[in-house]
DNA sequence: GTGAAAGCGCTAACAA
DNA sequence: TTGTTAGCGCTTTCAC
């Protein structure tokens, strides 16, 4: 049932329609909107978005990108991302680049055929050829968790450098640690080497250890244990919450009490986490301000939002750094 | 740029060059077709989706509800759809119900307006009216993880019900566990009912304890943690894998060990969990096969899935029901 | 305050 | 083998 169908059942014309359902731009009478929206009623009308797009050069479609929805963190901002979107009648595409730059650019492009908004991309390292694509379209991009200095783009992000050193102090000031390890792969200017810079500020000399990884908690796990085979490491911040709670096990696999022994700080959060038999301390990103922040951003008065937003962060006192260890058993 | 620059670039109609394109259902002179590529490539031409969709009445969109992409489950299920979608060169488009019937039925609006080429919904529950809405709109529908008796709806889906069987023979036959407990809301006809049933007839006379729980972590906590206090259970499945998390950690809260004095199994799987301090032992979905399934049901040859399809699963042997005890520490 | 008509970019039917 | 044209359903001039 289309328009043309309202419009012959209410006895007018296909404009005056379009101006009921759209609010304008020119006033309707009374009595015929009455009898427009009876027809739309009777009929159980709903407009064709595809023709609407057609027309309007808009889709109400945002495209959004991130390496995996598996991961904790991304799904999470992936559910909150959804939920902006749907509460503006848009519908959200996604895609899942496994951290591959081809994938991304692939997924990129689809969306940009198909029309797409806006363009939200979660993405380690900001992938140089994507944004030139993006750029290119005209359409409203947003970069999430990654570095900014690489080029001109809309980023918004948490302040990962703060964070790393928030993780570091909170061991050594609280709970005395001297004989830190970061596990991570810090390499060039992405989240993991922001937290590691800050990890270093935040734990001074007591900063001994980097275990560079690539980004499983297969990697962090084994690292780990070859470390605390040989070293007496107090204290463990992990790159990513997947890596930290591997840590965590292979600390005790070496025979060490957590956090008795060593102490363990995660970044981000897994809900999931939360009855693990060690709840993991860490140093969350305000996901929910993440996602409307880049909706409002790729949707909405893009000037509102000013190009490089970096967001504050927090630490969530779990059971891995020692503040609560008499809260077990 | 549009068909019709390409045509007057390569000095054609603008029939020939989308039979170019579609490869047919004309054929095309070499000489022309090459000419046709040339200006193509010249002037860098994608084709308009949203206007090929106008005009074929397919969009080459896939649309997907879920409860929750940041449960595992779901999430995992989420980027094995996504995948399946994107090797097609179709579009998956994706919303979280959260469990709420309103919700679902309206993302299902929502996505046929938008005039999606099919329709996976993943539910608690078939809820008659989304499942109405989408029959009258002549989408291609399937229902994934519910349970298939409520009304006539292509259907695939694990076998839940031999699910809970192998988690209650193996708690009772390989690990002589003699008082168990299910943990979970089996209520109605849906996943949790079927493994329930399951549960039962593997345990014959062990089954000894049904907690019923609403479908979150705290509640299975809280009230495993109640019945560990007066009772003498050493064997627990619990309906979810988040549930079954909380269950063991509620049983070593209670001063139990696992697997030596409880041994606890899950449902599905969360690749996270294999770093936990206690890897559950569940029983696991073939994910990728039901996402494949799916895909190909919506999208592809419906005659070739039969409705009501039900798929195999197996135990995925971890630390917390007592096989591989001697694996940790 | 309302109606007629053009046209978004594409595909498919028909004609040549 | 190629060209012409109608039209998918909607929005928006423009004329009345």
């Amino acid at each position: 049932v289309t328009l043309a169908d309202v419009a012959s059942e209410a006895g007018t014309s296909t404009a005056v329609v379009s101006y009921v359902l759209n609010d304008g731009p020119r006033p309707v009478a009374t009595a015929t909107r009455e009898r427009v929206l009876e027809a739309i009623a009777k009929l159980d009308y709903t407009p064709d978005r595809v023709a609407r797009a057609l027309r309007r050069r808009r889709t109400g479609m945002v495209g959004l990108i991130v390496p995996d929805v598996t991961l904790p963190f991304f799904g999470t901002l992936a559910r909150s991302i959804e939920a902006a979107i749907a509460s503006r009648e848009d519908l959200l595409i996604t895609s899942n680049s496994n951290f591959d730059p081809a994938a991304e650019e692939r997924a990129a492009r689809a969306f940009l055929d198909a029309g797409i908004d806006g363009l939200i991309i979660v993405s380690e390292g900001l992938n140089r050829s994507t944004s030139e694509i993006a750029a290119r379209s005209g359409v409203e991009t947003v970069w999430l968790h990654q570095q900014p200095e690489t080029m001109p783009a809309a980023v918004i992000r948490s302040d990962h450098v703060t964070a790393g050193r928030i993780a570091a102090e909170h061991l050594v000031r609280e709970h005395g640690r001297g004989s830190l390890a970061f596990v991570g792969s810090p390499m060039g200017r992405g989240t993991l080497a922001h937290r590691y810079q800050g990890f270093l500020t935040g734990s001074g000399n007591a900063a001994q250890h980097l275990l560079a990884t690539d980004l499983t908690p297969e990697d962090a796990y084994s690292q780990v244990q070859g470390l605390l085979a040989r070293e007496p490491v107090d204290g463990i911040v992990a790159g990513t919450y997947g890596q930290a709670a591997a840590a965590l096990r292979a600390a005790l696999d070496s025979g060490r009490s957590v956090p008795e022994d060593v102490s363990v700080v995660a970044f981000d959060n897994d809900v999931r986490g939360q009855y693990a038999q060690t709840v993991l301390t860490s140093v969350e990103q305000d996901v929910d301000l993440i996602a409307r922040l880049a909706v409002e951003r790729v949707l909405r008065a893009p000037e509102k939002v000013t190009e490089q937003t970096v967001l504050p962060v927090s630490l969530l006192i779990g059971e891995s750094c020692g503040c609560s260890s008499d809260l077990r058993r």
